[in-house]
DNA sequence: ATTATAATTGATATCCGTTATCATTTTATT
DNA sequence: AATAAAATGATAACGGATATCAATTATAAT
């Protein structure tokens, strides 16, 4: 993968904004932040999903109909709040030696997952309560 | 809701496909199993997602970019064969307590979740030995 | 440095799954 | 039988994502 400006700023706003973005959030992000440099939203996608390939960044597939990046590839959850639509980290492993359990259960090889949660969080909660 | 022939078809079909297929796949097997119903696209997509509402059936998310359905509305997980492409229905509690471990640990109310694994199945990885 | 090759880009057309629209038909209610 | 509500089929429209392609940039070789 040969160096690129333009895949240099968009690793670095999806790491600075650990928020989840799908590729045209982000296009809008990078867009305000360079307003100088003339990204293409096809250079978004394209690189998010050349550097998902890579392992480089991790793509959610189970959030709605948009595809969301995170920067953060080591095994972790999410969770998405049907109020405020924010999307969390959810660090607690809900789901421990998952690759081996299938492996025994059923001879599938697990190779990558996707846990993704929905519901009310904390703060959407404390909010009902106050209404 | 009312009833209609349609809705009927929809439903019948879908539990006697327990392939998870998306709206237009079975949109196609019920064009071809009831030839003469003049039901339309539309009709299947609307149905699907007011059953999903109702509960009546599970709305799969996390597949690809276009959403699968499941007759079956009981917990359980979903894996997805990177190489033939069939979903199997996992019934290993892979995730168990996983509403209550949550709340403890975040304070969030989880509602609904989605959880896809993926990877080679059995008999894919036994096709790839005798290759 | 200069050139050659491959990778990357931006602009935009295109694709495709899904939803919206709306006139018509079907179902349930009285 | 009359009315209101729900559902339908056909199709236009939407939106996220990808494909195309000429132009630009990066890398390697000379």
């Amino acid at each position: 993968m040969n160096y690129s400006k333009q895949r240099e700023i968009i690793i670095d706003t999806l790491t600075k904004n650990a928020v989840h973005p799908t590729a045209e959030k982000l296009y809008e992000i990078i867009k305000k932040e360079h307003p100088d440099s003339k990204i293409g939203i096809a250079t978004v996608y394209r690189n998010l999903n050349k550097l998902a390939t890579a392992g480089k960044v991790k793509k959610i597939n189970a959030l709605e109909n948009s595809e969301h990046f995170d920067h953060n590839t080591h095994d972790h959850y999410h969770f998405m709040c049907n109020k405020c639509k924010q999307i969390f980290d959810i660090e607690v492993d809900i789901a421990p030696d998952i690759v081996k359990k299938i492996y025994e259960s059923t001879g599938f090889k697990v190779t990558d997952y996707d846990i993704v949660l929905n519901g009310i969080c904390k703060n959407c909660l404390n909010d009902n309560i106050n209404l």
